[in-house]
DNA sequence: GTCAAAACATGAAACGTTACATGAAATATA
DNA sequence: TATATTTCATGTAACGTTTCATGTTTTGAC
């Protein structure tokens, strides 16, 4: 893949034209120029179908109108919903953008933004999971879902909300003693106030709860057995679950399908990050909806934006319950 | 979002060491030097923390090692994997991935395709939908299921031979009459193989089958419709379903469900691309599953391929048959 | 008809790199 | 020791833009 050919430049326009590079220049610009010029510029690059060099612009102007975007990957859905959405509010302000699958490694986190400093980007939009991340002071960073220091901005849904929503919904719906799962590997801090907003709201609604931790390692074999200490003559010694994501959810719905408990009859269940696989489908079940696409255009305002006193360390957007058949509940979709 | 300080250049790291500026230019390239040269510029480098500057650089080579991927978004499952993939297979070869979701939209897939001559990239890796989409000669194009011509190579699984597996398992499996379902946007050329391939499969299993287009506005409305047509007594006229996509099969799932028509006793049901929501997960139907990371490192291959002669027009990579619950089949899953 | 002022095209310099021709120093040959 | 040869750092010329000081032309005023 070799590019042997060389496109016209300004230098050929101009020729043709029989004008001065400046000029052609400021036709391209759009910058004012006697008429009689911009039509023969115009016509010079129709003819020689002339493209600005991007390099030689970037290499004058010390911009790329870039963004890369360091995300695990795009496999996960709530990491591709995030990724669609922030290519679309870049592409809306005329930026590209650099897709950088991590890997949750923090070796590839450091390189990317090493890149970052080689002038390829013009800032960095980053869900990452190293806690030592060195990002330089004068490349504009954003973060999603975890606080990186005073300097750099976090967008993040309100998992504290959420979690008291959440614990809210499930009293509110009958359940008397709840159980929160969450998985081992919360390395980002912002989802860890899910629990503690969970906690308050079972506190305000008087519901009882306890907590698991299943190991990501193999988190169906750790539920099944918190399943079997937990289950007595076929009836669960829990009526409500709270997930700590949908992802975690849609293995405990599973599981629990094996174990033939229905749902939400026998138990409830509510996820978090409001997951919809194909589009514009139902929920996997029932959540606490992340705005994805607000969160999204947030970190992209926050990124370009020029003035960097106003930038806040921590943007905080609003969360939503939405029903997804394992509550209990009017079954407004049913009827559709 | 403006980067108002100046970087340090190869002629600060020059003056800094007190050597010329083409050996600095040779010890940031691992070209020969002087050992007494090389440790003072590496010294210099480091003190000034000095980088390369890219757009220079991407000036002179003609290069940028960038990619673009024009893909219509990230959400859908089919698509993030893809891009994920593609994207992984890129970074293996140093090469970087500019992601350009295009929504089905061929104005913007036209566009990206201009940006790319533009310079901004070195080559594409397109799963595109605009029937007139001119990617000019010297542009390096590689397509993803949909052939574009002679001169462009085209990355595809082998659909028909999908769709005459599904045929044949369907019928393997028991069942007498099928039905064939796929969506109408099918804009792209090479899934209409796949339902050449089940025709195939059917003929030469004998199985009698028909066809019904789902309209994309609302395949649910359509397709309880089809099954009203199809329904008697509690009892479907057929038995099989072949769904083009996975997405497909998902709807129709969901809708089955509510007829509580049983999956796989009453009808059985494969879809098609081997969609996995939740990473490690069971397939949401059975199906036929693409080979998304071969295709994904076949295309980066084909792109970097430097002899022009040894692209093939077409590469068709083999598809596998994966059991996902809604066939008849010795439950190999339901035992872990 | 002359002069001042405004309007606007011009072309050179600079951005940071790489490549290449140049020349100086070190080594080998006679 | 003098010359031929190699080695290797040097510095300049591109790469294709943008910007800005310069110079030319046109317009308007007296």
């Amino acid at each position: 893949m070799k590019k042997d050919f060389s496109a016209p430049t300004m230098k050929d326009v101009a020729r043709e034209a029989g004008v001065a590079l400046g000029t052609v220049s400021k036709v391209v610009n759009g910058l004012p120029v006697g008429d009689s010029y911009r039509i023969r510029v115009e016509a010079a690059i129709r003819k020689l179908n002339y493209q600005v060099n991007s390099y030689a612009q970037g290499l004058k102007a010390n911009r790329t109108y870039t963004v890369a975007l360091l995300i695990p990957n795009t496999i996960d859905p709530f990491y591709a919903s995030l990724t669609y959405y922030i290519n679309v509010a870049l592409m809306k302000k005329r930026y590209r953008m650099l897709l950088c699958a991590t890997d949750y490694d923090p070796r590839q986190e450091q390189e990317y933004v090493m890149m970052a400093q080689q002038n390829k980007v013009d800032g960095i939009i980053g869900l990452t999971y190293n806690p030592h991340l060195i990002v330089d002071e004068n490349t504009p960073f954003v973060a999603i879902d975890r606080s990186m220091g005073p300097k750099i901005p976090c967008v993040a849904c309100d998992n504290f909300a959420g979690g008291q929503i959440a614990a809210e919904k499930l009293a509110d719906l009958g359940c008397k003693h709840a159980a929160f799962l969450r998985s081992g590997s919360a390395l980002s801090n912002e989802p860890n106030k899910r629990k503690a907003g969970f906690e308050a709201g079972c506190l305000s609604r008087g519901l009882s709860y306890e907590m698991k931790i299943l190991n990501d390692g193999d988190p169906i074999e750790e539920f099944e057995h918190f399943i079997s200490e937990h289950i007595q003559d076929g009836k669960l010694s829990f009526d409500g679950i709270f997930c700590v994501t949908d992802r975690l959810a849609y293995h405990v719905l599973h599981i629990l399908h094996r174990f033939q408990i229905r749902v939400p009859e026998d138990v409830q269940l509510i996820g978090f990050d409001g997951i919809r696989t194909f589009g514009s489908m139902d929920y996997h079940c029932s959540t606490i909806v992340q705005p994805v696409p607000d969160m999204a255009e947030m970190c992209v305002d926050l990124l370009l934006r020029e003035n960097t006193m106003a930038k806040p360390p921590l943007v905080c957007l609003p969360v939503t319950y939405a029903y997804g058949g394992t509550t209990l509940e009017e079954d407004i979709h049913a009827d559709r």
